[in-house]
DNA sequence: CTATATACTTGCATTATACAACTATGTCGG
DNA sequence: CCGACATAGTTGTATAATGCAAGTATATAG
């Protein structure tokens, strides 16, 4: 039964996906677990945001981020802005502990990263990264 | 600000998980969520084995792993062998039901990834294959 | 034979989540 | 302008996955 590559894929995705959720679930980097690092890495880098915009980008619902948010306001990693345009509306933006927090956490990953790549070439990194994108392109 | 390769992996790899666990919990295909899938494919693929060796294979609590293959065995998917050499122990064996069920879960899996990768190069598509697998054999 | 370790189960608390109900604000058709 | 409906967000409640701690039964070491 030689395997196509797909069927590759599948079965090392799952590898992944069941290492990578053990490896984060319920563990913080410094004060963010991975929920929050991601909340605030997308408000980071896609501008501020309100609570319907990231539970559409994040396929989660409202009334989940809308506990996430709280939690990151009450630690003052994130602030509220009233939508001018719209009463009910608010957008996030990060404080600068937000944004403080979110390099930290950042640096770390990458450096837990980088010791797992250490052995392999430039160019794969690159690909992989690459292909890793096209992937979640398709989603 | 140019991303270095790792850089855009970090990225990429949070997108990717934050994705795939929307796309993947509370989620069944026939029978069968995530964890019951991997627990059955493991089994499946790496032999019968007991609760302690798939809690530490799948970095999870001896307690949950023992609830999970409970349900398997509920449904009638997997049986236990008496270890003859250790009376505490036992060993986890598919079914004729259970093989079943996960190769129907494993074609659902393989139509909805092919239909993902429709549009890759067959060199792309084994160059991930790789390169997932190169990656998790870091971990 | 006793003490300790091990394989597994079960009770309990925590946490993330979805869904539903609710509040407040906006919009649209008359 | 008003009433009906839609929308952004919050809060209450139920469920499910998980870890930890305690318990059971068996093994092993001194």
């Amino acid at each position: 039964m030689t395997k196509n590559p797909v069927e590759t894929i599948e079965v090392e995705l799952g590898i992944f996906i069941r290492r990578f959720i053990a490896a984060t679930t319920n563990k913080k980097v410094g004060n963010l677990d991975r929920a929050a690092y991601l909340l605030l890495h997308q408000i980071s880098t896609h501008g501020s945001s309100g609570v319907k915009a990231l539970a559409e980008e994040f396929h989660l619902d409202m009334s989940t981020i809308s506990r996430q948010t709280a939690a990151l306001e009450q630690k003052g990693y994130l602030y509220r802005i009233p939508d001018p345009q719209d009463g009910r509306a608010y957008s996030m933006q990060l404080t600068d502990s937000g944004t403080a927090e979110l390099a930290l956490n950042k640096q770390a990953r990458l450096e837990y990263l980088t010791k797992h790549l250490q052995d392999w070439t430039i160019e794969d990194q690159q690909r992989f990264g690459e292909l890793l994108n096209k992937f979640n392109c398709t989603f």
